[in-house]
DNA sequence: CGCTCCCTTGATACATTTCAAGCGTTGTGG
DNA sequence: CCACAACGCTTGAAATGTATCAAGGGAGCG
């Protein structure tokens, strides 16, 4: 019987950890390991998990975009930040009762699903495997000071933009509605699709009004508006 | 020669890491951790590491305050948070280049300062410590999507109730600047001075204009202004 | 066709910023 | 010991960016 994790794709923590727990696990542990991830699928909307949710899974993202997301008690809701292909999801709850907030499947999603106790476990066993996981949330939170920053300092235009660029994958965002984009950025629907409007308006994106997509049609002059504020701040003569 | 930490802090990570090593290293591999441990002390506004500076060291804060923040290339600077005794600094760089942000004192400080080298052999050889950073890095990781959430959605005089009341210790608040607390919670000096002004002549703090000190006299009123909009949207009116 | 959903756009309201002046304390040097 | 500057804070008036409210358009769908 092959060890490996049938994906076995480079990108994957999970399947990273499985290839180096090969040499230091016992065959009887690393098979517990790799029979204890179940691959599902969560059609648009569908929630992965609730804020507030007993903490019980953790998620490798394959397919799909997955929006997480935040409440206050009396209801009102931030965005947190969009996750793409290969992200890890959930984690952020190891060890700990409840999950800290709530994730959307924006698309259909296709995940790897692995139980806390499972990867405690191989933490356990496996010293490769914390510090990649050490380096991930490193990672994580590293994105999260950074988004913190922008949204207490950067202006609509600046952080529609940032948010664009920093998304955007061959120049083209994720699916995303323009209410999504506002919770994630701290906005109102309306003001982001002025600020978009307005960038269509210059030439710097393509943003057709009737499907959830856009397209970066400028980087570098749409990074120049997230980077320097005098320019930020003058969006409309964008001449 | 007895195997500990000096300080043997419950509270700090290092020390218990320490504790707990000593079951799981030999006698050298315990001495070469303690040996580098050193302790340190910076006076108010000095700098702990600055953002872009090679990643060298983590300090754990034993006595004092200080405050984390991150800048733009233009110059806009945002605090990310306030670090009081027992905090961790400067580990979300373990295993990266440089800081992604900085460090100053508010106060007179002392802190434990360790390698990352050193950590990082301290997680190889010791898988109790990774988990006990992990579990570190995600407290650390909710602490700032609350804060993320917080920025995004709650208006100025409940940004300023949260801050009071998250920092305070027995009703008592770090001594920071008004500017301090604007950088932090993406206000301006004049609207945290406003804010606080407002809070005073309610009667929900003490806070003097002359020195940096906050007191919390009615935490529960507090309370009601940063959970339920509707109260905190009207914080004038504080009858 | 009529419904819903998402988006756009305009007018207005409002919270916060910006600009400006002044106050009290602290520390320094004559 | 007193002037003086520096610093942090307060407060007011005006400016401004974004939210809110409101109306309407277009695509998709039963």
């Amino acid at each position: 019987m092959a060890k490996s994790c049938s994906c076995l794709q480079r990108q994957c923590i999970l399947c990273e950890t499985l290839s180096t727990a090969q040499d230091e696990c016992t065959e009887q542990q690393f098979c517990e390991i790799e029979g204890s991830i179940s691959k599902d699928v969560y059609r648009a909307n569908e929630w992965l998990f609730q804020q507030g949710m007993p903490a019980r899974d953790l998620f490798i993202l394959k397919y799909g975009h997955v929006k997480l997301s935040s409440s206050l008690p009396d209801g009102r809701c931030h965005g947190l930040r969009l996750a793409g292909p290969w992200s890890v999801l959930g984690i952020e709850a190891l060890g700990m009762e409840s999950y800290p907030f709530s994730a959307v499947a924006l698309t259909d999603v296709q995940v790897c699903t692995f139980r806390h106790r499972d990867m405690l476990a191989a933490l356990e066993n496996n010293p490769k495997t914390s510090l990649k996981l050490v380096t991930m949330l490193n990672a994580e939170l590293r994105r999260s000071m950074e988004q913190l920053r922008n949204i207490g300092v950067l202006h609509a235009s600046e952080r529609v933009a940032w948010f664009l660029l920093s998304t955007a994958v061959d120049n083209t965002c994720p699916p995303v509605s323009r209410s999504d984009m506002a919770e994630i950025l701290g906005l109102t629907m309306e003001t982001v699709s002025r600020v978009l409007s307005r960038l269509r308006q210059c030439g710097l994106v393509d943003a057709p009004s009737n499907r959830r997509s856009v397209r970066i049609l400028d980087p570098e002059r749409l990074e120049a508006l997230c980077g320097d504020t005098r320019q930020a701040q003058l969006p409309l003569n964008c001449a």
